[in-house]
Order: C-alpha cells, then structure tokens, then sequence
DNA sequence: GTATGTACTTACTTTTCGTAAGCAAGGTGA
DNA sequence: TCACCTTGCTTACGAAAAGTAAGTACATAC
C-alpha cells in the first residue's frame, strides 16, 4: 500500500496569502501587477487581444525589453495567455485570461481613480511646493 | 487694466491624466501609490493613524529608508497626512487624508482579490513549470 | 554605564531598469 | 541588386532605484 504523495504543492498548503508576510508569494504577484508596465499592459488588454507591437504602440514609452519580461511575468501567473504562430515575420498575440481580466479590472478601477483625481492631487503637490 | 495671470497652475491645464501618455503626471502618482511599499502602507493605514515604527513592524519587510521615502512620496501626493511633534524620542502620526482613504480603498481591493486567488495562480504557476 | 527606543539621514552595495544593438527571414522601393 | 523595414524577441551595458548598514540626539530602563 501506498504512502501518500509527501510533496504536497504549494498552492493547497496555503489558503490564501498574507501581503503583510515577509516572503508570501502574493508579493511577487502584486509586484508584476501593479508593475509600471504590468498595470498598463493589463488594462490594454482589456480591449482585447494585443499583438506585441501592437502593445508596445499603445503602453507609449515602453522598451521591448520590458514589454517581453512583463508578459512573461504576467503569462507566468495565468493571468495572460501567449499564442505565438511560428511565421517570418513572427506573429504573437497576447490575451487576458478570465484571471486576468479580474486582475484587470481592479488595476483599471485604480488608474481611473488616478486619472480623474489627477488634477486634485497635482494642486496638493503645487500648494505644498509654494509652503517654502 | 491688468493682463490675466500667464502661469496657469498644472493642475488646472489637465482635465484628468492620461496613463497612456508619455510623461504624464499621473504615471508617477500610479508609481508610489502601486509601489511595493506603497500599497502596504496605504492598507496599513486604513485601520487608523500610526507612528513610524508601527507602520515599520505592521509592513514586514520595509527598510527605515523605504518607509520614510515612500511616506514622503505619498504625503506630496495629498493620501497622507504627517504629523510631527518635536519631543525626545521622536514622534511622528501618519494619517490617510479623505483622499488617501479613497485610493486606499482601491489597492486594498485589488490585494485582497491577490491574497484570495493566490492558491489559484500558484496552481497555474506550479503547472507551467512542470510542462517542460 | 550599557542597552534600547524613536524617526530619520547618509554612505555603500546590489538589483532592476532603460538604451542600444543583434538576429532570422521575408517584403518593399529605387 | 541592394539597402532598408518589419516582427518578436534576447543580450550587453550604463544609469537609476532599492536594499543594507551605520550614524544621530536624546531619554528612559537596568
């Protein structure tokens, strides 16, 4: 009779993660979704599936090099799905996965706040600045 | 008879900010509010003020120089509110403004959905890497 | 008198990031 | 024909950011 299997994977020893814990995981996810290219790729995303220059057109200022360790990071966590037809010249579409457009849409939630609250915050700034 | 005042202050230029853009204001703003150390401040706080060194024990992990650096960041942005008061030792209050409660709240959001799904993305993980 | 706590800052090291270039193979324009 | 552009990457290198460690000025505890 068999021992049961004693390598037990970690995503069921943990019930959830705790971002407050040194080391948990979930820091290594926040940091790729709320990355400065991470959160902007996932909301792009959110129109529908990207190729990669069509990505690196629309997150203006992003290198390839980002951009290609970015989508690995997110593809990594499930939250984009790379398919890549293995033509000359290469073609490669990115899309978001039912994981990732949960991911998307709290991170879309976040910048829209940004975007609308801009102005306000930029007076705090500019008021602060002129308190000498 | 007086020419309108030609410095017409940032804030009031943008409507709102533009993520997309190169060199919008608002990507910095997204920078310290999605910032590792941000994020876990910012939720930190949500359960009221706290000192320096309270905030240092409660986010695991930070470095003096972090903490002070992001606190600066997100006092110039308006989400926090510090409060010195000049006795030996030190003390210091870091509130969230109304504002900060309101970004707060979406970060928050977003590391509880991480912290929920955590099992579920370490599962995808753990499943990519042993499809060698 | 030694150790500890507070809220920082400064110097130094390591990690990450941005810039630029290279690659493979085809299409385009002159 | 030949130079050049395109795509989706990767690699090498310098610059910027972050982590580590230590210093500061007292006060209180032991």
């Amino acid at each position: 009779m068999k021992i049961a299997d004693p390598h037990v994977p970690l995503a069921k020893k943990l019930r959830r993660g705790d971002l407050f814990q040194t080391g948990c995981p979930s820091r290594e996810v926040m940091k790729h979704v709320t990355s400065s290219w991470g959160v902007l790729i996932l909301i792009a995303l959110r129109d529908g599936t990207l190729r990669f220059s069509e990505l690196r057109r629309r997150v203006n200022g992003v290198s390839e090099r980002m951009l290609s360790q970015t989508l690995q990071w997110l593809e990594g966590d499930g939250l984009v799905l790379r398919r890549a037809y293995p033509v000359v010249p290469p073609h490669t579409e990115y899309t978001l996965t039912p994981l990732g457009e949960e991911a998307a849409e709290k991170v879309a939630s976040l910048a829209e706040w940004i975007e609308e609250r801009l102005p306000v915050i930029l007076g705090n700034a500019e008021q602060k600045r002129s308190e000498t």
